[in-house]
DNA sequence: GATGAATGAGGCTTCATTCAT
DNA sequence: AATGAATGAAGCCTCATTCAT
């Protein structure tokens, strides 16, 4: 008997929108919002069509809650990492940089959320806003005040990149777009480029010459 | 008599391609690929429904000869630009990075590109292989090329960013992303943007300590 | 309540492909494949134009279908029917004749299967070939056996027309084609023409002078 | 310079119409009335769509017109033949026999004909009543005229089958049918099937025992 | 809770027909 | 006479959604 075989009924029914929440990011991924079959969905999540209506209202719904529940999934803790910090703020920078790289840019699920909010974000601008709110919003006051100390205690220069922080995260956003624009035919070394980008970034930001 | 009506059948055959696609653009950009319908382009462009499959197959062929259209248009002669500057390698990078911001990533068709290649290119690979082929890998080629120059003389240093000269086109992304998902809700100074980027590249990749 | 609406769900459903081919043939015979629109059916069939779609891929299919559906009525047990004769082969033989004239030729269905397989045959060559194996190739096996012996017993001589058994199938292909194109005009006497059919090639068959 | 080209502007005009009907021809018997777009013909026929509508009201004129002019073709002269014949009834009968046989039912026009006329004949009641009134009664009359007289000279006797001279005509259907069904597939030897028929006729209408 | 048969609006595509040139 | 661009009605097929079981 398999292991999903042997769990309660009622375990099983609070499972289901979970399992069906992960077949349509898998089909959406597949062949984007409209293109995708609510049955083929059902398919995948071993259930039929009827059960996907008796969680979810209309496929938009299912759509946006698919985008929320893959969403806490990649990126649980960044206000936590940083926290938990140490050392001078260019180290605490350049770590930072190293997490959101490896954890956002280099992750399945991010892009992808990345392309569906590029993709649909006309038809569900609720869920670009959100995403903005929850996700880069915070992301950017995490850099912004690393970056606020770090003038304040000399490390950085007040140039005028410190009013955009955003570009911080801009090498990261190249990784996502060319993952998802060139899959796997033009690959990008992610731990080379997350090294040439901080290199780069750091060398920006520095208050002195290294 | 409307200046339409006046024309030739044969000049207004010439142009009917051509008004057919631009109308395609804009409804595709109102809503996507599969949410577009045929009827709503030919509307817009004057014609009606069949006239648009008396010069394109099928909606597919419409949408790649639309996105090869407004290719086009936004990105006529970055080689040109290039062969013409003077000055020193940084002064030159610094208006070539000018250029493509203010060129491309402030472009709407340029940025609606981007969308469609990113919403679409699962079901077009042949679009984003093209578009990379005549429009990336040549921008990406501008840059090398003043870089590697620039290091030859003295002006730039030999970091690891050298490698990945697309992280030079990141903050361009990111200006268009940052349209594309949040449109006229969250702006960004192009400009000030623009200079941000410079400034913190140039002194990325500088020799020197200005 | 209609004694339709008693039925319960899996009741109708086990009947609903007959009953969809059932009015397909009505509207595919009206019609003729091209100009029969499935909607029709759909209604002739009492439901709508989904259900049909639930039930069979593409209208070739649901013709497909028909003309199997169809031909299985007409032509139950000629083997069977053979197999239980009695009597000299002449007899024998004028009573298959008999049994083919008028359960094939004069019969509707049969006729305009005969109909379906001229028209569309070269669309559909699956169905020919099937009807050749399934229906034609049995019948004329059945009158050569019976033809052999009686020519081995001396009834019926041994002349060129013994290796084309086809032939004794002719006047009812005739009967069918008459009322195929002539429909109620000009109508043949069905009994008096078999009667004269058989009356024909028992003499041409026969060994003896009567 | 070809023969086709050489002729006069005038000369060509008038072979148009039948350039356009043996074209319409080929079509239709490819894909049936229906699945046949007149581009099509006009294409086959080296013209446009436009030069069809010249001389053609609609696509039925067309199928029409062209039913009309390929039936001139296969059988010009039975009543010019027949009126030839010499002999004995049984010989002139027999030499009918073998001219139908081979001048129509292995006949590619007369046979596609009857194939029209069978899938078209509900669409096209006019070409069928046409038909019959032109070619198949007339066929049937030299029949029927040959049996009288051969029965009056005592060649013949007089079976019930005289009743139904069209059972005579019924080889010549089968095998007409058996090439439209079966095509290259299933071949049946023309000649000895047609001596075998007549053999089978002949005694089975002859008054005495050979 | 779950199923899956049934619905029907909607869109792509075809093609006979028209008509300005 | 001939062309071929343009029209628009019509039909196949899809699929989100409903609901009886």
């Amino acid at each position: 008997m398999s292991s999903e075989a042997k769990k309660t009924r009622a375990r099983r029914k609070a499972e289901r929108p979970t399992e069906i929440l992960d077949a349509a990011f898998e089909e959406f991924v597949k062949n984007g919002y409209a293109a995708t079959r609510l049955e083929d969905v059902a398919t995948r999540a071993g259930v039929t069509k009827g059960t996907i209506y008796f969680y979810f209202e209309t496929k938009e719904r299912v759509f946006e809650a698919m985008v929320r529940h893959v969403s806490q999934g990649f990126f649980p803790d960044i206000g936590d990492y940083a926290s938990k910090l140490q050392g001078s703020h260019a180290s605490r920078l350049q770590a930072l940089i190293g997490f959101v790289y490896e954890r956002i840019a280099d992750n399945r699920m991010s892009r992808e959320t990345l392309r569906f909010l590029i993709a649909e974000g006309t038809r569900f601008p609720d869920l670009v806003e959100r995403h903005h709110d929850e996700f880069v919003q915070p992301m950017i006051d995490q850099f912004q005040e690393i970056i606020r100390e770090g003038i304040v205690s000399g490390e950085f220069r007040a140039g005028p990149a410190t009013a955009f922080t955003e570009i911080i995260l801009s090498p990261a956003l190249l990784l996502s777009l060319w993952a998802l624009l060139f899959g796997g035919r033009k690959k990008i070394d992610v731990a080379a480029f997350t090294d040439a980008s901080i290199d780069l970034l750091m060398r920006g930001l520095s208050a002195r010459q290294t």
